[in-house]
DNA sequence: AGCACGCCGACT
DNA sequence: GTCGGCGTGCTC
C-alpha cells in the first residue's frame, strides 16, 4: 500500500500524514526518508521528481532549492539542476519526500524556471503514459513535446513577454489606391490584392507561405506608401462568421453523432470519399464546440495541407486559431503553444507535434487524413500522433474524429469491432460521379520516358478540349539508375545498399536513402566507355519528354527538387488551382489534399512499385494512393478519368480496388492480415539496431534475443521473436543495420514484455556500441 | 546523450 | 617514459 505510487499523488494527499507514510516506507522498501527542509511542518516538499533530457528511464530525485524563501515547487515547472558535471534544464514531473537514493548524493535544485507550471497534470498525465507506451524516456519524450526554446534555460520570456510577429498592413493610401497603375508590377499587385483579401493585414510568415517570395513587392509597396510594417497578433483574426451550406443526410448524422458526444470520450472514424464534404462536418463541429466555450486540436499530416484547412477555416470560423507546425520559426511556435496552453486560443491546427499541446479546456479532437502515415514520428520519440490523439480525447473526455477517403486498416478494424463510432459520406457533394478508374497494360508497349501511346493520346484528347492533365510519378530526378553499356557498371552509392538516381539537370548522381551528392561521370568510372546510359524514368526525364511532345503547353513538376524554395509548392498550387498550368506532372507532393478541379485526366505513371514490395503493408498504402489520386480530379459538371499504367494487370489488388472500390479492397487486406496474424490482428515493436562494423548490428540483437524471457518464468508469454535479421536495406549512410521483431496477439502482453525485456536489453553485449531503439507499433520496417 | 574513468600503442 | 585510442559506466 505503501508503493512507489503513493507519493507520486498531487502533493494535497501528501499535506496528510507525511509522517506515517515515511515510517511505513522506511520499514518496507528500504527508502530513506529526507527531513532537512522540514517537510511535514510547513508543507514543503523535500523531494522533486525531475525528469531530465537523458536517456534514462526514471526522473531523477533532488531536493528544492536552498535559497530561502523561494516559493514551493509545483509538478509541470522547469528547473536548472546539476547533472553529472554540468547543468541540464529538467521538469519537475511529481514531488516526494522519500527516495531510494542515498541521502548525502541529493543535490538541490539550482533554479526553478518557471513562475507557473508549463504542464498541467493532466498533460504531464498524457505525457507519461505516451513515454510508458513507446517505451521512451520520460524526460526525453517531455523535451520532445516541448517547443524548442523552453527546452533551453534562459529567461522565462513568459506569455506577454515578447513582441509578437512582424507583418504587413495596408496604409489608407494603400487600400483606395488602384490596382490597375500597378500593371506593370504583378507582383506588387498580386501582394496588393491579397492583403486587401485578408482584411488589410497580415503576417510575414503567412504572406511568404501564400504568395512566396514577395519582399521585394512589398519594399516597392512600402516607397508607394500603400503598406507598412506593423506588428501581428498571432492569431488569425476572427472574421464574421459566414454561414455554410446546408449539411445534406450523411454530413448532418455525422454532426448530430459527434457533437451528441461532447463532453464524452467516444472515437468515430469518419469515412468519406474525397469531395463528400468532410471538411464541412468538421467546420460544423468546430464551430458547435467553440460555441460551447471548448478548446478543438485539429491534426493534419503536414504542413503542406495547413494552409488550405487555415483558410478554410478563417473563412468560417468566429474565435482564435494558431498554427503549429515544423516550419514555424521558433519563437512562433513557442508564441502559439503558450496562447494555447493559456487557453487564450480556441482552434488548434497542427501536425503531429501539436498533440503534446496543453489545452486546458480540450473539447474536441479532428484528424484529418487520419491513415497517413506522417502522424508516426520515425526517429527519436516514435509516437503516432493519431494514436496519442485517441488516447488523449479518452483522458480529456472528449470525442475525437479520424477522417479519411481510405481509413488505415487498423482503423477500419477499431470501426468494425465497434471500438469506434462508424460514420460514413457516400456521396460526392454535388452529385458528381467518382471518377472512373482503368488499368493500361504497358506489357509490349512501345514506351516514352515511361509514357504509353493509350495515356498519351488520351492526354492530348484532354488538352486539346483545354483540360487540364495531372501526371503522377512517385520518383523524382532523371532516371533511377545509369549504366554503363560497354562494361555493365552501375552507379552505386558507396554508403548505402542502393543506387544512384541521376539529376541531370545538377549534373549530379545522388542517393536518396544518405543524400551523398557527387557529380555525374562523363564517362565510365570503371572502363572509360563513353556510353553511360540512364535507365528507368524520374519525373524531371517525364517533365523532358512531355515538354518536347506538347511544346509550348505551361507545364509544372511539383517534387521535393522543384519545390525547395520556401513558398514555391505553395505558389505552384494555386496557380495549378487557377488553371496556370495546363499539364501537372509530381510526387506523392501532388495527391496530398490538393483538389485541381480542372484536371479531368489523372495518369499513374507506374503502379508496379507496391504491388510486389517485401512490406506487408505496400498494398494498403498502394490502394490509399491511388485512391487520393484519383481524388484530385473533376468536378460536379465534368467528372474525370483516372489511368494507372501497370505491367501487372492481372494482379488481386488492383482487381479489387478497381472493381470493388476501397472498402472491398480493405474487406479483403483486413482477411488476410487476420489470417497471418499480422497487425491489427496482433502487435508489433521492433528493436533495430545499426552498427559501423558488418554483423555487429546483428550480434547485439542476437544478444538481446538471448536475453527474452519468451513465456518464461516472468509469465510473459503471447509473445513470439522474429529475427533478427538484416534491414530491408541492410547498408544505409554507411551502416550495417538489422532488426529484430517481437509480435503478441495481445497489446498488454507485449507491453509487458517490453517492460521486463528492455533494461536487459540495455545491458546485452554490444549494447553500447550500436546504436539502437525500439519502436512500438511500427509502420514501416527497414 | 555527454563525460568521465580506465587500461594498451606510437611519439618527444 | 607520456599522449591518446575509445570500451564501460554513471548521472539524483
Amino acid at each position: 500500500m505503501c508503493g512507489y505510487g503513493v507519493d507520486d499523488r498531487s502533493h494535497n494527499t501528501q499535506l496528510l500524514g507525511v509522517r506515517k507514510r515515511q515510517l511505513c516506507l522506511l520499514r518496507e522498501a528500504g527508502e530513506q526518508p529526507v527531513d532537512s527542509l522540514g517537510a511535514g511542518v510547513s508543507g514543503a516538499p523535500s523531494i522533486l521528481r525531475v525528469a531530465v533530457p537523458a536517456p534514462v528511464p526514471e526522473p531523477f530525485d533532488y531536493l528544492p532549492p536552498s535559497e530561502p524563501g523561494t516559493p514551493p515547487p509545483r509538478p509541470g515547472q522547469r528547473v536548472l539542476v546539476p547533472f553529472g558535471r554540468g547543468r541540464r534544464v529538467g521538469l519537475i514531473v511529481a514531488l516526494g519526500s522519500t527516495t531510494k537514493v542515498a541521502p548525502q548524493r541529493l543535490k538541490p535544485v539550482i533554479e526553478i524556471l518557471d513562475e507557473r507550471p508549463l504542464l498541467a497534470e493532466a498533460d504531464l498525465a498524457f505525457l507519461r503514459w505516451a513515454a510508458d507506451y513507446y517505451q521512451y524516456p520520460l524526460g526525453e519524450a517531455l523535451f520532445s513535446a516541448l517547443p524548442g526554446r523552453l527546452r533551453r534555460s534562459g529567461p522565462d520570456l513568459g506569455s506577454g513577454a515578447d513582441p509578437g510577429e512582424r507583418g504587413w498592413c495596408l496604409t489608407g493610401a494603400g487600400a483606395q489606391a488602384d490596382l490597375d497603375d500597378l500593371k506593370r508590377a504583378p507582383r506588387q499587385a498580386q501582394v496588393l490584392s491579397h492583403l486587401r483579401a485578408l482584411g488589410g493585414k497580415a503576417a510575414v510568415a503567412d504572406l511568404a507561405r501564400v504568395l512566396g517570395q514577395c519582399a521585394a513587392a512589398l519594399r516597392a509597396l512600402e516607397r508607394r506608401g500603400w503598406v507598412e510594417s506593423c506588428l501581428i497578433e498571432d492569431a488569425v483574426p476572427a472574421p464574421a462568421p459566414v454561414a455554410g451550406p446546408i449539411l445534406n443526410d450523411d454530413q448532418q448524422t455525422a454532426f448530430d453523432q459527434v457533437s451528441r458526444a461532447f463532453g464524452t470520450f467516444v472515437p468515430f472514424l469518419l469515412e468519406g470519399v474525397t469531395a463528400s464534404g468532410k471538411t464541412e462536418v468538421y467546420i460544423r463541429l468546430l464551430e458547435a464546440v467553440i460555441a460551447a466555450g471548448r478548446q478543438a486540436l485539429v491534426l493534419v499530416p503536414e504542413i503542406g495541407l495547413t494552409p488550405q484547412l487555415e483558410r478554410r477555416f478563417a473563412a468560417r470560423l468566429g474565435g482564435t486559431m494558431v498554427i503549429l507546425h515544423s516550419g514555424l520559426a521558433e519563437g512562433e511556435r513557442e508564441r502559439a503553444w503558450r496562447r494555447a496552453a493559456a487557453g487564450e486560443v480556441d482552434l488548434l491546427l497542427g501536425t503531429r507535434s501539436a498533440v503534446f499541446v496543453p489545452l486546458p479546456r480540450l473539447g474536441l479532437i479532428l484528424i484529418d487524413e487520419e491513415h497517413d502515415l506522417s502522424f508516426k514520428q520515425q526517429e527519436g520519440f516514435r509516437y503516432s500522433g493519431r494514436d496519442l490523439a485517441v488516447r488523449r480525447a479518452q483522458q480529456a473526455g472528449c470525442p475525437v474524429v479520424l477522417g479519411s477517403a481510405t481509413p488505415s486498416l487498423e482503423t477500419l478494424a477499431n470501426a468494425r469491432a465497434g471500438r469506434y463510432r462508424w460514420l460514413r459520406l457516400h456521396r460526392r457533394a454535388g452529385g458528381a460521379a467518382p471518377p472512373a478508374m482503368t488499368l493500361i497494360d504497358i506489357r509490349a508497349q512501345p514506351l516514352e520516358a515511361g509514357l504509353s501511346p493509350p495515356l498519351l493520346q488520351l492526354a492530348e484528347e484532354q488538352l486539346a478540349a483545354g483540360n487540364q492533365v495531372l501526371l503522377f510519378l512517385n520518383r523524382r530526378g532523371f532516371a533511377p539508375v545509369l549504366t554503363c553499356h560497354d562494361c555493365g557498371w552501375v552507379g552505386e552509392c558507396p554508403r548505402c545498399d542502393a543506387r544512384l538516381t541521376l539529376h541531370r539537370a545538377s549534373g549530379e548522381l545522388r542517393c536518396h536513402h544518405c543524400g551523398l551528392i557527387r557529380p555525374a561521370p562523363g564517362r565510365c568510372p570503371s572502363c572509360g566507355g563513353p556510353d553511360l546510359r540512364p535507365l528507368g524514368q524520374g519525373t524531371e526525364r517525364v517533365e523532358e519528354v512531355l515538354a518536347r511532345r506538347f511544346p509550348g503547353l505551361p507545364l509544372a513538376r511539383v517534387d521535393r527538387d522543384s519545390t525547395r524554395r520556401k513558398g514555391e509548392l505553395t505558389r505552384l498550387l494555386s496557380a495549378a488551382r487557377r488553371g496556370d498550368y495546363r499539364l501537372l506532372l509530381g510526387t506523392q507532393m501532388l495527391t496530398k489534399g490538393h483538389h485541381f478541379p480542372g484536371v479531368t485526366l489523372v495518369g499513374v505513371v507506374d503502379a508496379d512499385a507496391g504491388l510486389y514490395g517485401a512490406d506487408y503493408r505496400a498494398p494498403e498504402r498502394m490502394a490509399q494512393l491511388l485512391v487520393q489520386v484519383t481524388g484530385r480530379a473533376g468536378r460536379a459538371e465534368r467528372s474525370g478519368r483516372v489511368v494507372v499504367q501497370t505491367r501487372h494487370p492481372e494482379h488481386p489488388l488492383l482487381d479489387s480496388l478497381l472493381r470493388e472500390g476501397y472498402p472491398a479492397f480493405a474487406e479483403a487486406a483486413l482477411t488476410e492480415r487476420r489470417v497471418a496474424a499480422l497487425p491489427p490482428f496482433s502487435h508489433q515493436a521492433l528493436l533495430r539496431a545499426e552498427a559501423r562494423a558488418a554483423d555487429e548490428a546483428l550480434a547485439f540483437l542476437r544478444a538481446a534475443a538471448s536475453v527474452a524471457d519468451v513465456g518464461g518464468a516472468s509469465g510473459v508469454g503471447d509473445v513470439v521473436l522474429w529475427g533478427p535479421a538484416p534491414a530491408p536495406m541492410e547498408r544505409r549512410a554507411g551502416r550495417w543495420r538489422a532488426q529484430l521483431l517481437v509480435q503478441s496477439p495481445h497489446r498488454q502482453a507485449l507491453r509487458r514484455f517490453l517492460v521486463d525485456w528492455l533494461p536487459r536489453v540495455r545491458q546485452a553485449e554490444g549494447a553500447g556500441r550500436v546504436r539502437w531503439s525500439i519502436d512500438v507499433d511500427p509502420q514501416e520496417m527497414g
